[in-house]
DNA sequence: GATGAATGAGGCTTCATTCAT
DNA sequence: CATGAATGAAGCCTCATTCAT
């Protein structure tokens, strides 16, 4: 008799996934993706090499995976931080900064993947690894037009990259460091977002 | 007749560490410290197994000197820059800026090894990677120092970071894209520093 | 109330049984032993892994189940060819060629596992596979004594496996073919068996 | 200073090769292709891995060259057994029949590399294994065009497939059977060239 | 009976490093 | 000094088989 796939079943099986997941991102993120092995997540995961390829199609498959995972979270995390920011646009800028700081410092080992790694992948992991930072990129520069000619002459293709590359450097620089001596995160936030802030002319919330 | 070391052999040695030295930082550059074999660097030097094992103690060893080959270069540059720019620190760390994105732009195949993977070599190498980059930190953050009261309140620590991260991830996009879409190299060092100028308060080569 | 197997449901089995089987003998025959996956045979049969070992101790057994069919097939297809052959024995003999040889050609799939790649698997198949082929040799051989002393002088047992060699080897050379490019099944038959019957000496049907 | 490849670093590896080669050919006759494990061909060549892959692209390159080997070794022994044939066609046709069967008999071992294998070692091997067999073939069809018009209506081509498939199924029938049961490798011979000569219309030495 | 998720042994292959010549 | 053949540890991945549902 045709016995069905339970749902019981269907939820073990994500669960397992899941698992697999997180732990390979904890372990790229704290050794890269090179010196992370198939059977290093697989023994974190309490799983097996079979069941490692019953999910992922091969380990850049997961690695892909990884970065999409940390892609949703981050949009989601900027997204909601600019949810409550009020109509301004500069507001709104900020807002992202922070947000995203906020993430990166309470994700260290999921945010380190961005950084800890680079090409020698195949160009496809790195081109899944450069959308997740360009898509930030790009969003900086949508705002950058939005603002317009109120701006300083800029190239705001160029700006948008030196805001972005300022974010990730504070923050990895910072994630660095021992955790008893690090700021604040907020602090971190607000030091890098007013860095930025000035940089595109914009002083005490205006642009002057 | 008791062998002397003529300096003509020592010239020799020293080509053929050189040479093995270049091809394996354009190697590295190109692909990465993983996909780069130990085989490919000799083959490109026309050099032998045996032969890179007499001049490095191993892969990681040749990748530090890379890094370090690279340091050097990068800091003669920006001395360079400098060195023509008068006494105003402004001034100074504008040319800093523009030195250091010139080299980065003319020597793109080198850069890429400060982004390139080369994680999973042990916290060593990673190490030496770090230290390149914040040595000019330090150098920025020195230059706020002399500036001091007279910037807009800010953690100087957190600046610094940002201002070499602006720099580096800015010229790192710029060397993504295909070469007949790219500014020219001097616009694109404008518009870094003025970025940074701008965040830490200068405005029209003052501090406003 | 006490189930009992119901003849509906020993009917259901053994056409479960025969899907599998029928799809295991397609696929080894196009792939190989080694190459034909228990997923690939459960996925062509809409069956499931589990089931797959319901009804056969394991892969080698559905291989085994495989060669079983086919000499019962052959010997089928071999013996209605002779039951309409008349008295005569070397009319019985080029009746049995031309019985293969017919047979093979109307069910190239199914032949091809014959030749193709079955070893390493323990002796006991490749036994299996030589037992399909020498029964027919003994076929061969057995008619060859009956003929007895009217034969040339000859190694019965050396100029039966000479027989059989000769239908299969030309047989499968000529599956190998484009299908555009093949002689009529019959045509390739009586070819078959006049080199076989002027081998032991027949021209004309009769012992010369 | 540059040393050169000494001669006896040559022969050291040429021998090496040839070490791994002849363990191969041996364990794949034994085995089959699958069966057949590199790390049980390095180990019965008293090598490594490694040096395995110094000298062979991967399994199926030693697999190719191991049906080379046995084409130019199988084609040397026909040839030589021709050339002390004398003029006539059908003598040289008898003897590349003994020549072939002598060497099959004597290199039992290397022989069985051409039966115990076949499809499912994807479309390359599969193609140099026929082509060793259907070399033979093609020899056999020229022969049978010289004789033309002086045999029976036949079809060549099958004919030629015939000859050869008598020739090694009864080879390999005889080298099935324990040592002390066989034939004389002579008289084996002798009765399958007897079996395809008779096949093509010859009797006693002459076409009738 | 039927299902398919889980397992893990074991195969192939790469490449940094050594050492005899 | 220079060479390159040899090594073997270690990684990735497949697939036959089992067993809880």
């Amino acid at each position: 008799m045709p016995y069905r796939t339970t749902p019981k079943m269907a939820e073990r099986k994500e669960a397992r996934r899941r698992k697999l997941l997180s732990e390979a991102i904890r372990l790229f993120g704290e050794h890269g993706f090179h010196a992370t092995t198939v059977p290093m997540i697989v023994a974190a995961a309490d799983s097996s090499t079979g069941t490692f390829y019953l999910y992922f199609r091969n380990k850049e498959d997961v690695f892909a995976a990884a970065l999409e995972w940390l892609d949703e979270h981050i949009t989601a995390a900027i997204n909601q931080a600019m949810a409550g920011a009020g109509p301004d646009v500069l507001a709104h800028m900020k807002a992202a900064v922070v947000g995203l700081v906020r993430f990166l410092a309470e994700h260290p080992e999921e945010a380190r993947i961005l950084i800890v790694e680079s090409s020698g992948l195949g160009q496809r992991l790195e081109a899944v690894r450069r959308a997740v930072i360009r898509s930030h990129t790009r969003g900086v520069q949508q705002a950058l037009a939005v603002l317009g000619t109120r701006l300083p002459p800029m190239d705001t293709q160029v700006v948008a990259n030196c805001w972005v590359g300022a974010v990730y450097e504070a923050v990895f620089q910072w994630l660095d460091r021992p955790a008893d001596q690090r700021l604040e995160p907020e602090q971190l936030a607000e030091a890098i977002a007013g860095f930025n802030l000035r940089a595109i002319g914009a002083v005490g919330g205006e642009l002057r």
